[in-house]
RNA sequence: GAGGUUGUAGCUCAGUUGGUUAGAGCGCUAGAUUGUGGUUCUAGAGGUCGAGGGUUCGAAACCCUUCAUCCUCCCCA
């Protein structure tokens, strides 16, 4: 029997930590619920062909394929056989696998939606938090097991929902406050129209993986991949001139309306940054909404403005959430002309952010509130019925297992963060009283049991 | 998929050039303390040195293989 593990880039989540988690997750769901967002979940496994192919060449490898069942029968072997030869081609085969672990919530949403359709209200605004399975490399910050937090919007173009989704992020971070946070904002019409103006719309994938690592690789070297990726010389100025448009908001809208307003797609995104900008009435004490021209987001199916939320600068993770406009996803499963724009927090990101910054409340560590100490079978039954009475009202209480020396009553109170003991000793059983002690304070006092449930453990 | 790092007690880590019986701090258990925790003091338990093989009189240390881990790139949350 060797050690037990756990699988590569899979954690276990203690309690505190999941206390921790769940506070997060509640904070984006109330906020979700306050948008008017509706819950959905889909299963954890889809089929391998609603998700191949819809993440690029990159993403297909990294989708968890699961192993179909029964292919030790012997009655099958020649046929599984054959069909494993033609795996190690690189082809998938319904006979050896046909189902995946989901790889995000996007996907699985459009292909509930293409499902649905006929049923669904538009447009249709769905929130949903669940786990999603990644076969990446795990490093910092990233793991093969990970939960997703999603809103989107489908059945509607309307740039209000932009705007409602912005303003989301902020509502979020500010609540967990996470308050130095960035939204970077762009258009994936003003990368098009920079592909454009660069003589060719088949180079906008390689203009925009190159112009993304901007920030993490500067300039000389973004210029060098553009080489690499086969740009010209003038194309690449062209990028340059792109890429050294700075200033505030509206310095920046000038400077590319000059430089790609006179394209019809240029234009088009510019109206819809500006709109977002001058609209999403974030009130923050630095505005959080910047444009970034270099933003690019790898998900190929975004068509319109698209989303980053990054950390503060100071601590070094990056993006804790993004998203985007996409004009057909559902055309994927034969349901063409349902638009959508939705967005995602990063819980995992978001919460060793909040570890950085010592940004959790101190009291969602607290679980139980009072503990009862056993001090002997009277006692312990005496307290176990008050202890009931706490319940009823909604006290969080426990009575310890067995009756055993106070010091370690108080240890073990100690050690679960629990705020409060009380204490129902010989003395207390015969004169109908109790000791309350608060811990973090070390003030006791011996009130009458009866006077027990008018007391706020908090 | 490519490159690198580190694996020693429950946790964080020492361990000299290859040399006797592998250490510390924290944590854990018990006691000092028969109705008062956090501090202190004392004692105790706890190890296949990641695993397998090799070199050697002798390996935690050197070599090979393998597994795990963390990091960088690609890509992404």
């Amino acid at each position: 029997m060797s050690k037990p593990s756990l699988p590569q880039g899979t954690r276990d989540f203690g309690p505190e930590v999941v206390r921790k988690r769940q506070y997060i997750f509640n904070t984006i769901r109330t906020v979700f619920e306050l948008y008017g967002f509706q819950p959905l979940e889909t299963p954890a496994m889809e089929n391998l062909e609603t998700l191949m192919g819809k993440y690029g060449e990159e993403g297909d490898k990294l989708i968890f394929r699961i192993l179909n069942n029964g292919l030790d029968n012997p009655d099958k072997q020649q046929q599984a056989r054959a069909d494993f030869e033609k795996v190690l081609e690189g082809k998938n085969v319904k006979g050896i696998t046909e189902r995946a672990l989901k790889y995000d919530l996007t996907i699985p949403f459009a292909r509930y939606v293409a499902m649905n359709h006929g049923q669904l209200t538009f447009p249709f605004k769905r929130y949903q938090i669940q786990p999603v399975w990644r076969a990446d490399r795990p490093q910092r910050g990233r793991y093969r097991e990970f939960y997703q937090c999603d809103a989107d919007m489908v059945g509607s173009n309307s740039l209000l929902n932009e705007v409602e989704l912005a303003n989301i992020y902020n509502d979020v971070f500010t609540q967990l406050g996470i308050d130095q946070y960035e939204l970077r904002i762009n258009s994936r019409k003003i990368l098009a129209a920079l592909a454009e103006l660069c003589g060719g719309a088949d180079k906008m994938i390689d203009i925009t993986i190159a112009i993304d690592k901007l920030d993490k690789i500067g300039l000389d070297k973004v210029k060098a991949e553009l080489e690499q990726r086969g740009l010209n010389e003038e194309q690449i100025s062209t990028i340059e001139k792109y890429l050294n448009i700075t200033g505030n908001n509206r310095e920046k809208l000038q400077q590319i309306t000059a430089l790609i307003g006179h394209l019809e797609t240029g234009k088009k995104g510019i109206e819809e940054l500006e709109y977002l900008d001058n609209n999403s009435q974030i009130d923050n004490r630095h505005s959080p909404l910047v444009l970034d021209f270099t933003l690019a987001r790898g998900l190929n199916y975004y068509t319109g403005i698209i989303f980053e939320a990054k950390a503060p600068a100071t601590v070094k993770i990056g993006s804790i959430g993004g998203g985007g406009r996409y004009n057909d996803l559902t055309g994927l499963f034969g349901v063409p002309n349902i638009p959508g724009v939705g967005i995602s927090f990063g819980v995992d990101r978001i919460y060793d952010v909040m570890e950085e910054l010592q940004l959790f409340p101190e009291n969602v560590a607290i679980g139980t509130q009072v503990l009862f100490f056993n001090l002997g079978a009277d006692e312990s039954t005496m307290a176990f019925s008050h202890m009931q009475s706490l319940r009823k009202q909604g006290v969080r209480c426990e009575l310890f297992h067995e009756p055993t020396k106070m010091d370690k009553q108080f240890k073990y109170a100690e050690k679960k963060n629990i705020g409060f003991v009380i204490i129902i000793g010989s003395q207390e059983l015969q004169n109908g009283t109790c000791v309350v002690k608060n811990l973090k304070t070390g003030i006791q006092e011996t009130i009458p049991v009866a006077n027990l449930t008018s007391k706020l453990f908090i």
